[in-house]
DNA sequence: CTACAACTTAAAGTGAGCTTTAAGTCAAGC
DNA sequence: GCTTGACTTAAAGCTCACTTTAAGTTGTAG
């Protein structure tokens, strides 16, 4: 398989390809005269890593996680540890976006005559 | 007041002062030979931005904002406007937050043997 | 009057995850 | 053998919200 075929077959332009095995994400492919061969397993490999950034792991962390992945061990110790951390940072994140809507209600029912009034009322709630 | 003043009394640093007012989130002040002058109000202007970010608002929708608080409107139609909408796109983040805890439970309850199976198995859930 | 702190500007750097560009090499069809 | 499309690289550009740097000017205390 060609860098282009790979592409077509896993929807991931061949850029990103090359950049995800720049920064160390993907392994480095045996090469036919300068130009990358890939076996049938690379999809499976894109397909991967696309549904870990669904999953809101970062690169840095993608690294690890494939690494994890290469020994075939089915749920290894080291995703269970990272998916529970994900879990974690994404009820955080979820805890961040529902004090944005509070905010966002508190502003929708301001009674605020002006400017500067607003202003020390949004002293107020960032100080809380 | 100058720069350094209102970035102690708005605890928001003076190059950042300088960002804001050089993209237009934040009004021209007067000038002392050439140094910025800020009356009492720019305090306030500061910790309503803050809130605004708080909010989860840019800062380019901010320069709307801050406009449409310049008439002295209480909470002016336009506010509600941006509120409104900032709500859904609350709502839509929350969402793909949910989803992405759903992917990492399933991640957590994978019971594939290899790379290769968990590959075919990531690109049907991100099919869906 | 002289330090020295605080101010001024434009421009470059940061991080994340790519994309685009420029300039060149290779492979396949006719 | 020639054209065309796919490949190669390094480097720069993109978004967002700043921060940092460099080099220069101003204000104030002693």
């Amino acid at each position: 398989m060609t860098i282009g075929e790979l592409s077509a077959a896993g929807s991931v332009p061949a850029s990103t390809i090359r950049y995800w095995e720049r920064i160390g994400v993907l392994p480095k492919p045996a090469r036919s005269s300068s130009q990358r061969r890939y076996g049938p397993d690379a999809v499976n490999r894109l397909h991967l890593l696309r549904l870990a950034q669904a999953c809101g792991f970062r690169l840095d962390e993608m690294r690890h996680l494939l690494h994890g992945f290469e020994g075939a061990i089915p749920a290894s110790r080291r995703w269970q540890e990272m998916a529970r951390k994900k879990q974690v940072e994404l009820d955080e994140q979820m805890e961040r976006i529902r004090t944005m809507k509070r905010m966002v209600d508190s502003v929708l029912r301001c009674q605020c005559g002006d400017l500067l009034e607003c202003g020390r009322r949004a002293a107020a709630v960032l100080g809380t």
